[in-house]
DNA sequence: TTTTGATCATCC
DNA sequence: GGATGATCAAAA
C-alpha cells in the first residue's frame, strides 16, 4: 500500500487487497495514506470507516451508491472486543419513512444495501490507543436464504410499525436482527412522515440497524470462533 | 439538508 | 454489560 489504490477490478482483487490489510494498525494506515490519527474517536465518528475506504480505493465521497458500484459491494467496518466480538450494532440505511408503505423486503433499501457486504473487523477494545488497533480478516458476506428470510421478517414487522404512524411506538425493542434508531443531527432534527391520521407530520429521522448479536453470529460462523482478526 | 461514515453517553 | 437513544464530522 503506498496512497490510495483506484478501484478494484473484481472481487478476488478487492478481497486480495483486503486481506493484506489484515494486522495492520490504524496508525501504518494512516501514515501510508497521509492522513492525520485523531486523538480519539469522540468527534470524528466516522474516521476507521473512511480510512479503510480509503486504502481499498472506494469511491470516497458520500454518494447514495455502494461503496465499490462497479461490484455492487458495500464496505463496512466492524468494531470488534479482544474476543472477536462486535461491540456496537452496525447502520445500515436510513429509513424513508414516508414512502416505506409502499415498498416490499424484495426491493427495500435494507435489502439492497446486504445484498453483498465487506466485512472489515477493525480492533475497538477502548484500551487500545486508536493507532495501535489493528484490522482484522475481512469477510465477504451475502444473506444466506435464512439470514434473508429472517431480515425480512424484522422488516415487516418494523415497516408495519411505520405504517401505522404510531412514532412513539417506533422504538429499537423491535426487530430480531434489524431495529429501527434515530439517525440525525441530534434530538431536534426532524423529518416528514404519516401519522396515524394518515396526514404528514414531524418526526426523528430514523435508520435501519443490525444488532450485534446478528453480526457476532457472521463473524462467528466465519471464523469458526475462533480468535479472528 | 441529506447522504455518507459510525461511536458516544446513559439507562436499565 | 448490553441496548437504546443521542450525537459528531465531512461532503454534496
Amino acid at each position: 500500500m503506498s496512497s490510495a489504490p483506484l478501484p478494484p477490478k473484481n472481487e478476488a482483487e478487492l478481497l486480495t487487497r483486503a486481506a493484506a490489510l489484515a494486522g495492520h494498525s490504524l496508525k501504518a494506515l494512516a501514515e501510508a495514506l497521509d492522513r492525520r490519527l485523531p486523538e480519539d474517536l469522540a468527534h470524528h465518528k466516522g474516521w476507521v470507516g473512511e480510512l479503510v475506504e480509503q486504502a481499498l480505493g472506494a469511491t470516497a465521497g458520500n454518494r447514495p451508491t455502494p461503496d465499490f458500484p462497479r461490484l455492487g459491494i458495500e464496505l463496512k467496518t466492524l468494531p470488534v472486543d479482544a474476543a472477536g466480538h462486535p461491540t456496537e450494532s452496525t447502520f445500515v440505511t436510513a429509513a424513508p419513512l414516508r414512502i416505506i408503505g409502499e415498498l416490499s423486503w424484495a426491493d427495500s433499501p435494507v435489502r439492497s444495501k446486504l445484498a453483498r457486504v465487506l466485512w472489515i473487523p477493525v480492533e475497538a477494545d477502548p484500551v487500545l490507543p486508536l493507532a495501535v488497533r489493528r484490522l482484522g480478516s475481512p469477510l465477504l458476506w451475502s444473506p444466506s436464504p435464512e439470514e434473508d428470510r429472517g431480515l425480512a421478517v424484522d422488516w415487516e414487522e418494523l415497516t408495519t410499525l411505520v405504517r401505522e404512524g404510531d412514532f412513539s411506538a417506533l422504538t429499537a425493542h423491535h426487530g430480531r436482527w434489524l431495529q429501527v434508531r434515530p439517525k440525525g443531527a441530534d434530538s431536534r432534527a426532524r423529518t416528514q412522515a404519516y401519522g396515524q391520521d394518515g396526514t404528514l407530520e414531524a418526526t426523528a429521522p430514523r435508520g435501519f440497524y443490525l444488532r450485534r448479536s446478528f453480526t457476532a453470529a457472521l463473524v462467528a460462523a466465519h471464523y469458526h470462533g475462533g480468535g479472528g482478526a
